[in-house]
DNA sequence: ATATCGAAGTTGACGCGTCAACCTATTGGT
DNA sequence: ACCAATAGGTTGACGCGTCAACTTCGATAT
């Protein structure tokens, strides 16, 4: 009974948790592969594009609504330049930057889509009771108001 | 009702069970951090040299025991040698490896325990009702017995 | 002995994230 | 008009993971 240590259940919890939602996460990963998109950057950014912007939004609007910070976006949007998925244009208006969809971006981004819904139905909506999701969105209040210290 | 996007609830529910795995795992990394020592990891390997192997394990059986890829491992290994927390020696007996915590190593993780588990506890166990714990528990039993296709 | 095969590790290249430093417009105060 | 501060982005270095290619050392069969 260490209260400095972790013992056997509390170890197991944890890593129980850490495992399930690896493999959870994982596999909707490895579906999504197939589409040449990843799932949190490449498809959250081309479908907010589309979803939230018509096609193009500034890279400001991206970083709030993605929770990136601006580095992490500039890297990666970098690298989605270079694959032709989007394109940048330096707003008139003074300073700022327009990220636009291309039209092979667009095409992916659709592709995607129907292959994201299943791999996450599959492997996570359809593995839920009504009682788990409830749980879910109880947990997910009680972590999100705790202060991150 | 379209059966090949995801609606907003499933959206939601997806977005917020990936953020508290997020928030909860960030948060325990970020205490772990004053340690010096990443928690997947740094502590991972030495916990288990301590614990399994009395100060020494081969890489076989840590890559095993982590369930990691031996080209992580070598590589984790390497860096974590270049610090001084343990040292590679080949086995006489052959093929393989033996990885030994330095008595650096052996300080980290000893000051390290606590912290961790307190970290756990407070950002993670602390937080989850009787409920919860099942949940997760029978979450994961349903993901492991899933074919990860 | 020899050829083969598999087990154990290493290595290099690449994509991803973070961090700190930096650049450059715009804005607000005096 | 001028100076400082801030907002919006970029860049380079570094650690981490993955993947594929490669080495090296047994074991096993012939």
């Amino acid at each position: 009974m260490d209260k400095n240590w972790l013992n056997e259940e509390e170890m197991q919890l944890w890593y129980v948790w850490k495992c399930t939602y690896k493999n959870i996460f994982g596999r909707v990963v490895k579906e999504m592969s197939e589409t040449g998109l990843s799932e949190e950057g490449d498809f959250g950014i081309l479908m907010r594009l589309v979803d939230l912007g018509n096609g193009e939004l500034r890279q400001q609007e991206l970083v709030e609504s993605m929770e990136w910070t601006k580095s992490r976006l500039s890297h990666h949007l970098t690298r989605m330049e270079q694959r032709g998925l989007v394109l940048r244009k330096p707003l008139d208006t003074g300073n700022g930057v327009q990220v636009i969809i291309t039209s092979a971006g667009k095409s992916a981004v659709d592709a995607s889509r129907p292959i994201y819904a299943n791999a996450v139905r599959k492997h996570f909506l359809d593995q839920l009771t009504e009682q788990d999701m409830e749980l879910i969105t109880k947990l997910a209040q009680r972590i999100d108001k705790m202060p991150a210290d």
